[in-house]
Order: C-alpha cells, then structure tokens, then sequence
DNA sequence: CACGCCAATGTAATCCATTACACGACCATC
DNA sequence: GATGGTCGTGTAATGGATTACATTGGCGTG
C-alpha cells in the first residue's frame, strides 16, 4: 500500500501539498493540483483511513440504538439514519438492545474513545440523567422517543395532537364510544398517544370510561390486539370505535373482531399507528396515523451532522407531520 | 484525556511497560503490575482506541451485509452475529443493500482501509468474480446464501435436504398431489429447495406437474403467497398439500384458502420454512422447516474469528440441522 | 531600489500506542 | 571470577496523515 511519502516522492512535491490536495485546500496552483492527482492515480494511493482518523481523532461513524429490527418501523427509521448517513461520509452502526442496559452502555462507550462522533437513540434503557451528561459530551440526538424538557436534540412526531386527531375524526363519524389499544410501556409516545385520546374524548363532551381502555403489556404484539378487543367485546356496553397505538395491534384487533362475527367498520371502526407495510397486507386495509419513519431517520441525522460540526444554528426540538390515511377500517 | 506517557509519569515506569501491561504481557512483576494499574486507576486512564488501532492496522469491527432488516429471519441471524461479535470485542458494522449494488460495494470498501477486518454476507448482489477476488484479500464468510464451489467460507442448513424431509414427510401422510409456493429470486436456498421438492417426488413415484409449482416473483411477500394459492386451488386436480419456501408465504397461503372455504389441514396441508415469530401468531400454528437462525449467525462469525486470526485449523463449509417442526397446518 | 506582503510550497512536529532493540541486574555454570 | 543467559525495564523508532511554522519567490508601492 503506496503512503502520502510515496505520492510526495512520485510527484515531487512534499507530503503538506499532497495532504492539501487530499483535503481541497485551495492554495494549491491547478499545475501542482494536477501532477499530485497524476501520481495518485498512478499509484492507487488511497488514504489511511485509521492514519487519518486517529490524526483528526474522529472516526467518521455514529452509533444508532434501536429496540429492535423486526418492528418494520424501526427499519424504516434506520433506513433513513443510515442513507443520510451514507450521503455525508459516515458510517451508522446499529446496536438492537433487546432491553440489556448494559449492552447499551458498551455500545455507547464508543463515543468515549471516539470511535464514534455521535449516536441516534431511538430508544433507551438508561435514566434521563445518564443520558444528560452523556449529551453533554457527545453529539446525541433522539428520535422518536424522547425525554421531555431535557434539552436534548430529538425528532419525532406530534403524538399528542396524532391522537386527539385521531379520536376527533371518530367523533366526527358519530362514534360516542371509543376504545384505546395501548401497551404498558414507558414510553413517551404511547403517553401522549393516551392523553391525546383522553383530552380529544372531553373536548368531544364524552365521558372516560376506564373499561375501553386496554393494555396489551410490554411491546407491541400482535396476540396483545386479539386479547384486547375479545376485552372490548365482551363488555355489556360494547365501543364502537377503537384506537390502537401501533398498526400491528390494530391487526390483531380485526382479526379477533372479524373471527367473533363482528363487521368492519360497521360494528366496529379500528384506527391504527405507524402505516407500516402491514397495514395493507391483509383484509380490510386499515385506517392508520401514517408515521414518515424515513424522514424521522433522515431529520435526526441531519440534526445530529449540526451538532457535531458545532457550526449551524440548530433546533433543538423537531416534530415531522403526521397524515390520517383513511382506509377500510374506518 | 491522559495518555500513556502520563500514566508512565504517575507510575514512574516507561511506557513501554504501561504498554506490556495493558497488553497483557507476562514478562512484568506483579508490583509493577500492581502500580501501573493503580496509576490508570488514579488517571481514569484509557487506551486511544484509535491510536491502537492505526498502530495495529485493525479495526476491530466487522461488515454485515444483509438485504433488510424487516425479514425477521434476518433480523435474528444478525442478532446471532452481533452477540457473538460482542463476545470476542468486535462491533459489527451492518448494511441493508436494498439491492442496490454500488451501495454494497461502498460499504465492502471499508476492508480495504481496515476500517473493517472482515465480512460476513448474508446474501450479495455481487457477482462471485468479485467476491472471490474479494476474499482473497480479506476474511469474508457466507451465511445462508452462498457460492456452491467457489470455496468461500460458508455456514447455512442443507436447503436441499430439508426440501426432501418435508416432502416425504407429506407422501407419509399419504399426500400425492403436493405443490410448491417459491420466488422467482436466485438465491441458492430456493434453487436447492426446488430440486429436494422434486427429486423427493420422483423418488416417491410421483410425477411432477409443473402447474403445481406457483412462483411469486422477487422476495417473499405476503401477497404472494395468496395468488399462488389462489392459482393452485383454480386447477381442476387441485394439489392436496403444498410445500412454501418461506413462513410469511405460508402464511398467506393459509389465509387466502381460509377465506375461499378451504379447510387447513383436511383439505390442505401447508408447510413453511424458517419457523420466525409469524409462524405461531396466526392460527392454524403453521408446520415449517425451523432454521437456526440465530446459530446459523452465530457460527459464522466464529467461522470469521478463525479466518481472520488465521490460526486454527478451520472448516469452510459448514451445515447446521434443521428441524421439522409439525403444527396445526398438516 | 528597497521594503513588505501574499501566495505556494516545504520542513518538521504532532497525534498515541506498540515494539524492536538495548541495557543493566541477577543467576547459573564451569 | 568469567561467561552466558534470562528477566524486567527503558529508549527510541515506527505507523501515516495533518498542520503550525518556515521558506522562497514574485509582485506592488513609495
């Protein structure tokens, strides 16, 4: 592997103007440009990239950490992390945690030894406060999921208003009893999700009635949906209406309903979240707050490009449309 | 950040002993041992990761190239190969080509500038020309899909195999009419799939009827599974049982005879291949093919540990059992 | 013409860990 | 006691790109 010294030596001149051509430094004469790019092509030069990165102590790579992959939601968000990433030189490694905290931190310590500029968390395991001091000394940008008033950098959509737009376009179906399908979950979406769809019931002039709302546990599943409208179902005073806080529950929700004989939408309305692919694999296609995944992923990097050059003014707090997309269920 | 030289300073050793100690060298006494880790200890000391790694010409990180992370089959190999990159301190480094061949060849690049140390393909848009050429410069194992004959390290279950045992499985049953749901894709498990399905059939007397085998175009989708069920079921000597190369087609082959009154298993029998998350969420559980995903991961990053030490002895190829797996759907 | 400035390029220090080689101390052997 | 070997440690070179500072030469101005 031919070094800088070898290109110096083939197009005599020294190693700096080699290394300013290499870095477009422009006080470099279109003559001397030229002989140092002739050597370069002659030789094959490619640059030491560890040489480089250690000299300039950055690693050109940002961390992603997600949940997981199967959840084609995530893999649309990292879809978008990683072409934006690609577009601007760097490299995205992703870390799924499946929950361990302390493979978080190991993957996080990367940041430590600059073997990564910056990380997207699309998720966490750790406290607010770890995560705080961790922002404090590395790029760190959160997308999707969030802590609120933390002063981190974070993307994501409007959960709150998503779901009172939600229920407001039920409402304004005629539906005076309407479900939620949510999980137990800490996350911060699922929470908005349900207060949007508390706040919406009573400005509609409904009452709240405990009994429509059903968890379905940790995680998104779609045996969580089947159990939980079965729930709904055998309620004396049924909904008519049903909100379910992720595509995936929303499928179970209409195979459970239609197993039981119940019509949809006509006996009951299901809306979903995400519009992931799933949404229009099976009969009927349904009703979903369409999240744009991609463009999450796409946004944060960029946000998190601002951060670690440290020159742009930068927002600190970015919410992407959402989009109602009716369908069959509804 | 303190360096080695300030921790050379703080035990009042050279640094070529802090060195031998991090390094694990025995040749250095256990007091001096004793106080050159006191002294990282007091100096919250830690090793420039990319100063050692310019200097040892390694990474430390490993490419993972994979056609998506939606497919849960993948997404669960990959899991396989993160942990057990993990275990040896390697990150892996992943790569969703999307099929798009210029976006794989960037992302191998990072060979070359030992950005990476080595490569394991879960699947390549690339011809094997260059991946051979490819591997003769770098460590590069093969995981599921795989050149037959090019000599590239590669770890998968006997595809061929497995076709066979199902099939028999079925004649057992006393099926004599079976079909075969596959994709029109080039990858060697569906190649190698096809041809159990019909030399199992020859062997059991049974002739091949190219109206049996319904193809789904590029991928495995779920709408695929139920036009090719649709089709199958259209003959006028409908096949009794059908063989899917992939759990998802399956599963849409189930749905879509459900709903046109066919009884599973009494009318149809189903089979699968992969046993992922899907296969039991639905009912019927579907009979499939488990594959070791995780393992199959798992394995070929120790193939790749044993390349790229080069020490030990190691095997190129490498089969892992499968398993037949009978649910409700037979 | 002399002085100063700027542009183009070169020289050498720097980043930090690793390691070849050197050195001194100690022990064993004859 | 001289020779040789091993052990523990130190000195200094090394890896390759970047960059602060130095140098050279050309041009313009008074």
């Amino acid at each position: 592997m031919p070094t800088i010294t070898d290109v110096a030596r083939e197009a005599k001149v020294s190693v700096a103007t080699i290394s300013r051509v290499l870095n477009k430094n422009p006080r470099v004469t279109p003559q001397t440009q030229k002989r140092v790019l002739e050597a370069i092509e002659r030789l094959h030069y490619e640059p030491n990239v560890l040489a480089r990165n250690f000299r300039r102590s950055e690693s050109r790579v940002i961390l992603v950490l997600c949940p997981n992959f199967t959840n084609p939601y995530y893999a649309n968000v990292v879809t978008g992390i990683a072409d934006a990433a690609r577009h601007h030189g760097y490299s995205a490694m992703f870390c799924t945690t499946q929950g361990d905290r302390l493979r978080e931190k190991d993957f996080l310590d990367m940041l430590k030894g600059k073997r990564a500029d910056g990380a997207i968390l699309l998720a966490t395991e750790n406290t607010e406060k770890y995560m705080v001091h961790l922002a404090e000394q590395h790029p760190i940008v959160q997308c999707s999921e969030y802590f609120p008033d933390a002063g981190l950098c974070h993307v994501s959509i409007d959960n709150y208003k998503a779901a009172r737009h939600s229920v407001r376009y039920l409402t304004g179906l005629g539906h005076k009893r309407i479900g939620l399908i949510t999980s137990n979950d800490a996350y911060l979406s699922t929470n908005r999700r349900y207060q949007g769809y508390r706040d919406e019931l009573e400005r509609a002039g409904l009452p709240f009635d405990p009994e429509l709302v059903q968890y379905t546990g940790e995680g998104y599943h779609f045996s969580g949906g089947l159990k939980a409208v079965n729930n709904l179902l055998a309620l004396s005073s049924r909904p008519t209406a049903v909100l379910c806080v992720s595509d995936i529950l929303a499928l179970g929700a209409v195979r459970a309903a239609e197993d039981s004989g119940v019509r949809i939408p006509d006996e009951l309305a299901i809306i979903g979240f995400d519009d992931v692919e799933y949404a229009t694999m099976f009969k009927p296609h349904i009703t979903t707050v369409r999240i744009p995944c991609y463009n999450l992923g796409a946004t944060s990097m960029e946000l998190l490009l601002n951060l670690m050059n440290g020159t742009k003014a930068l927002r600190r707090e970015v919410f992407l449309d959402f989009e109602l997309v009716v369908r069959d269920s509804t």
